[in-house]
RNA sequence: GUGGGUGUAGCUCAAUCGGCUAGAGUGCCAGGUUGUGGUCCUGGAGGUCAUGGGUUCGAUCCCCAUCACUCACCCCA
């Protein structure tokens, strides 16, 4: 226990994290790019904002919050998603009286108590991105352009983008009442699970998985098929809009989102190569949310992107992310007086921006060589007695190994060049 | 929450049909004459054989439980 991380955490090693890094900055970048500044908030926030902002009804809350006293009495839950966090600080901040719409972004570990399984975690992270105040259906592809090109960056392919619409809720319940006839000669033969979502919410028992309910909804009535007017539009326009930036989709009418938040636009990007846990990035809009926060009603669309998923759909594509550099030079020493010119040496060349590593362990030179080697610096040097008093040392290529005779006064400028090159 | 698989060195894995100090490769550390890496050679450190019970003269091996890891269901990033 002592010596092992808690169940669904992960360490994050040296040797991996530049492909963290890698992602975060392209990620960053693009945001930039589209116009999106970052926002850092809480990892943990008053219970009620989750169970407000995420929906009393969905899994999350029900059952897989960490949730604790803190000794205030407060209760408090580490974030299991981002919207919300970011919907709460919107309001608190009075953000509507910013330059619409408002556009944001971050990058959050986010924790939810699951049975843990490839590609499921219970600390995991995940980019997401926020519009505020723009209900035009090209906010809604403006966001999904933005995940394409990042895959695109990244040069990740054939990640399929499934889009799906589920009204607003005036069509919503006409469609509840609709499906709920549909199945009402049938549901006694289905599910338990369905039972309950008869009369909670009908719609995720198209979501079933089942075979027995499955062959029973078969022909039950989609919802995009029954969505109003307004609703029709904005999705085609969506279509359109994706379509001429050439953006490949299919429409899967199942896609049901389990947030309660979600209006009209929903869609993923799912993987086929990672496992059972595909989503990479699910999304979509949520016009009531703000509302239901207790802020000004405000129309809003965004998407949460699974980290460690992004990264496992690139390592089963194949897609290397190059190691960072190693430190430019070694500088050996022998004796412990060459050690003390060998500390000054590296001082200055620190400062002067140039990376070099020396002995710290009182090491033979040949072990210094080795270490130098496991290391892979471009360049090593051994300072003795001789080198001190001639002011001249052998400045070894790694690559090669040829050695230059080069005076130590000029051995800082000769780095800074090479760090040019 | 339900079900399956797996737990031996930092890592990848052996072995003992139940029997002396549990092995290899790799990695790590150090040496291979006095001041120079990669290959090679030698040596060293490193294991409560996941944990706790049980069966047995004797368990790392058999049995039970627990825990952990892992995969799938549910659901999601």
């Amino acid at each position: 226990m002592l010596t092992q991380a808690p169940k669904g955490t992960n360490d994050i090693l040296p040797d991996e994290i530049h492909r963290w890094h890698r992602v975060e900055r392209e990620f960053a970048a693009l945001c930039a790019q589209f116009g999106y500044r970052e926002i850092r908030i809480p990892v943990f926030e008053h219970t009620e904002l989750f169970h407000r902002g995420v929906g009393e009804t969905t899994d999350i809350v029900q059952k897989e919050m960490y949730t604790f006293d803190d000794k205030g009495g407060r209760s408090l839950t580490l974030r299991p998603e981002g919207t919300a966090g970011v919907v709460r600080s919107y309001i608190e901040h009075g953000m509507a009286s910013l330059v619409q719409p408002v556009k944001l972004y971050y990058n959050i570990s986010a924790y939810r108590y699951e049975k843990m399984q490839k590609g499921r975690y219970r600390e995991f992270h995940q980019f997401g991105m926020e519009m505020f105040g723009a209900a035009d259906p090209a906010a809604d592809a403006e966001i999904i352009s933005l995940l394409s090109l990042f895959f695109e960056r990244l040069g990740i392919g054939n990640l399929s983008l499934n889009l799906n619409s589920i009204g607003c809720p005036t069509c919503r319940s006409a469609y509840n009442l609709l499906l709920r006839e549909h199945l009402s000669d049938r549901i006694g033969s289905m599910c338990e699970t369905c039972q309950g979502r008869y009369e909670r919410n009908p719609m995720r028992i198209l979501d079933c998985k089942e075979d027995g309910c499955r062959a029973k909804t078969k022909d039950a009535p989609a919802l995009l098929d029954h969505i109003c007017e307004d609703c029709r539009s904005h999705f085609d326009a969506l279509c359109a809009k994706l379509e001429t930036m050439g953006i490949r989709y299919a429409i899967d009418k199942g896609i049901v989102r389990g947030l309660d938040y979600y209006t009209r636009t929903v869609f993923e990007f799912v993987s086929r190569n990672i496992g059972t846990q595909g989503t990479v990035c699910g999304g979509g809009r949520y016009d009531g949310l703000m509302e239901a926060c207790g802020g000004p009603k405000t129309p809003g669309i965004g998407f949460g992107l699974g980290v460690e998923r992004l990264l496992m759909e690139m390592e089963s594509q194949g897609l290397e992310t190059p190691a960072p550099e190693a430190p430019l030079i070694y500088i050996g020493a022998i004796g412990t007086a060459a050690g003390d010119t060998v500390e000054a040496l590296c001082w200055d060349l620190r400062r002067k921006g140039i990376s070099c590593i020396k002995d710290v362990m009182g090491r033979s030179v040949k072990s210094q060589m080795k270490y130098a080697d496991k290391l892979g610096t471009r360049y090593t040097m051994i300072l003795g007695d001789n080198e001190i008093e001639s002011g001249r040392v052998a400045l070894r290529d790694m690559k090669n190994g040829e050695s230059k005779d080069i005076s130590l006064e000029s051995l800082a400028d000769r780095l800074q060049k090479c760090c040019r090159d």
